[in-house]
Parts: C-alpha cells; structure tokens; sequence
DNA sequence: ATACATTTTATTGTCTGACATTTAATCTGG
DNA sequence: CCAGATTAAATGTCAGACAATAAAATGTAT
C-alpha cells in the first residue's frame, strides 16, 4: 500500500483508495484490524488527521467499522445486504432527482426490472408473501390513507414481489429501482377511482402470484404500468395547464 | 440542520448525515456552495477537522465536490450515472464477495435482469451497438486470448445488450449485477471448446438484436445462462474432487 | 482459587492553532 | 486597456494535546 505525495490529488483520498484496493483485492480480509491510525500515519508518512480523513472516507462506504477503547480500531467491514441496500436506495434517489430522468424512463426501467424476476415469483411465492401482499391490497383500498402512505403501501407491496423471487442479489439489485421511484410517484394524487383501479390490478398481481401463472402475472404487471404512466401523464398535464395559466395571467 | 452533541454517534457521521438530509430534501441543490468549513464549524459548534471528516464522508459518496483556493469550497454534486454506475460496481463487487453468494444465486439474478431489457434492446438497437457486438464476438474468436481478456469482452458484449434498451436507469441498475459477476466469472478456465460454444451463443444474440427478434434473444439468453451453469458447475466439480484427493493422500 | 473491584493502557474522538497551497479577485504600472 | 504582481479566502496538511472509551492487567477480599 502506497502513494504518491507530489500527486495534485488529496493525501487522504489516495491512502483511502489504497486501504479500499487492498480490501477489494483480498489483501485485507473480513473482521481484519487495521493498524492504528497513529500507525498508519507512520506509513504513509502523513499526520493522523490526514489518516483519520482516509477513515472516514471507508467508513462512508461501510468498507470498515471502527471501535474505541484498548484493542480497538478500524476493522474491515463485512458488507451487509441492508446496507448495500441502503447505500443504493440513497444513490439512486439523488440520480433520479437530480438529472431530470423522466417519469417514463424512470417507470419503464422499474416494471422491466420487476418482470425480471415475475417469473420466479410466481415460482417459488410462500405464504408470508402472498399474506404481505393481500395484508396491503387490504390497507390500499381504505378510505382516508393520505397518498404518502398509500405510496409506501405500494413500495411494500412490489418488495414483496419483488423478494419472493427469493434470490438476495435480485432483491437488492432492484431495491434502489423500486424505492427510488417513490419520490416521483408521491407527486401523484391519487383519486378514489384510481385507488381503485389500482387496488384491482394489485389484487390481479396477487391472484397470478397465487396461481404460480408466470403469464397472468407478466400481463397484469404490464398493465400496472400502462396505468402508472397515465396517471403520470395526466399529473403532467394539469401542471403544464396551471403553468400555462400561469403565464397568462402575468403576461 | 442540527445535530445532538449528547449523542454516542461521532459528531462527524452526525454532521454527514445532517448534510445529507438536506441534500436529499432538496434544501441544498446541485452546484450550491457549502458554508466554508470554518463557518460550518461555528455552526455546529465543533472543531474545523470535525468538519472536515463530516465532508470527507460525503465526498467519498459523491454528494460534493471540494475546490480550493478563493470563492472555492465544497458544492453539491451533481451525481452522474457514471459516478452512480462506478459505486454501484464496487458495491456489488464486495458485496458478492464477502457473503458466500452461490454462483447459481448470482447468475440467476444476472440473467433475469438481462432478460427483462433484451425486449427493449431489441426493439431499440442501433448500428452502433450491433458494430460492437459483432467486433467482440470476433475478438473472443481469437486464439490466444487470456481468460481474462476473454470476461472483459464479455463483459463489453453484454453491457452493449443492455446499454441498447437506451435506457440510461436501466444500464446503470444492470451496470453492477453484470460487473460484479466478472470476478466469479474469472474462476472459470475457459477450453478452446467452450469458448467457441459462447461465441456460437454470442452469434444467436447477435443476429436476434438484428433481426430485432424479441422472443429468439429470450430463448437464445436462457441457453447462454444454461451453459455458463453447466461450466461453472464442471469447474465446482473439479475443485471438489482435487480437494478430495488431496484428503486421501493426507489421511 | 475465584469473583469482583480497581488501575492501567491502547485506541479512537475531538480540539486548538498554525502553516502550506491553491486560486480567484484586486490592485498597479505601463 | 492589458499584463503582471499582490492580496485574500478557502481548502489541505501538520503537530501536539486532551477527552472518552473499553479491554486487559492488576490487586483484593472472600
């Protein structure tokens, strides 16, 4: 592990880089002690700050875990699917928001990837799953739920779709995709009858589930999605209307 | 954006996770310019490094940007794909490799998510991305070439599938599950047979994205995930028996 | 000898203050 | 008006200190 003082880049962005390669290649494993951060600074030849800043930066990924007191220290961090799941939720949240995806490529990308992984669902759904599922078709079609919480209803519903497929790196692959919506979708405002338009394919989504009919439930998330994106479309809609009135009244 | 002093939690991480909030919320937006360290030091009421650990933490996520020198300082990011993309590979990289993932889990998840943009890619596809496929498919043809040279034109071939759906939410979901299998994928020894095996898959892919054939890629992509099975489980196989014979001689 | 209380020690967490480096803005002389 | 020198503001880095924590070592009483 070494760097390179004269580079124009940060010292403590490059012992990160270095400790980071080090994990990735093995050189360090799962539940390893670090050396102390006053070790550390010996050998990169830097100041503890400096090291501290490195740790830091790990520490951000979840690449390592630090502990105080007598034999304590940074110690490499086995990487949980929670938070890899986590880390992507927050990624993919702030990728949508802030480079002006589309509703359309946002939606399109979330029901392919939720087809992805139907047909497995349909395979091998267990009884907690299909409960999960009925349990929040129940909740969706009850009078007063605000449309946040009929939203995370929604993201409830479509996880546990999405993890009776029952395959962890499907699961966490498509977590961000699935959560990442939610923000665009809570700018829908969900009428009674599109509650209910909804809670039916839902409860199609369910039933297909149910009968491990791999097509049924393909055609009813195809479905889902072409109504998704009308709604969206009309959110649009009536925004550009106000927009443009807007505009007239002030010209 | 406030933080409790009395907390267990390091004020750093504390402050990370205020700056974060209020990044995610909208209440800083992209290219805005942070306090400078000193003035987020007085406002949180602790020292300039506490600070500065707080930043590095959120530079390692790719949520700011540090510039030095007058009228610099730290500014929003505005996350890119390949940013998102570059984090999400070496997410799902650790992540396969730290957690005993079976190679069947992780090319299951692989080939369901590459199946669920093939329709797309397709419908889609340009010259240029067929231009690609076919000058990889040639490239493993060669004799000669590494194993691992032989993954990365894999992996390139199949990132010009997926990058074909031309959608850029999808590619960057798909980014990681196809990246993070090429470490599983470089255990196996790949003979002159199976290679030319591939190549001859690779071609049906090929010729199906031209012929914009959705339901003959599908069917070719089930053959191809078929086939890398049956190649790793052959390598599982001999890794088994040669620990095998090793037992009996030392017994 | 063992269980419990105390002390020691190693380590991270935080603070203070200073200096180095970089870069944009400002000033100054031609 | 322009080019170069100067200034100022910000991050990057360093050194040394003290606080907080938690494990290990030590002592002590039963």
């Amino acid at each position: 592990m070494r760097i390179d003082p004269d580079s124009t880049v940060d010292l403590s962005a490059q012992i990160a880089k270095a400790i980071r390669d080090a994990i990735i290649a093995g050189d360090l494993i799962v539940d390893q002690r670090l050396p102390s951060e006053s070790e550390l600074a010996d050998h990169f030849d830097v100041s503890r700050p400096t090291v501290r800043e490195a740790l830091k930066r790990l520490a951000a990924q979840s690449l390592i875990r630090t502990q105080r007191g007598a034999s304590g220290g940074a110690f490499v961090n086995r990487l949980r699917f929670e938070d890899a799941y986590a880390q992507q939720v927050t990624t993919s949240t702030l990728l949508l928001s802030m480079n002006a995806v589309s509703f359309d490529v946002a939606c399109e990308a979330r029901y392919a990837l939720e087809r992805a992984c139907a047909p497995l669902s349909a395979e091998r759904r267990t009884p907690d799953q299909l409960a999960t599922m009925r349990a929040e078709i129940h909740r969706q079609g009850q009078p007063g739920l605000t449309d946040e919480a009929f939203c995370a209803s929604d993201v409830t519903f479509h996880r546990a779709l999405v993890d009776g497929a029952g395959n962890k790196v499907l699961s966490y692959q498509l977590a961000g995709a699935v959560e990442a919506m939610q923000p665009l979708m809570n700018m829908i405002t969900f009428t009674a009858r599109s509650r209910e338009e909804i809670v039916a394919l839902h409860t199609d989504i369910a039933n297909a589930v149910e009968a491990q009919d791999a097509p049924k439930l393909d055609a009813a998330l195809i479905k889902l999605e072409a109504y998704t994106r009308l709604l969206a479309h009309s959110v649009v809609k009536s925004h550009e209307n106000r927009a443009a009135e807007k505009e007239h009244k002030t010209a």
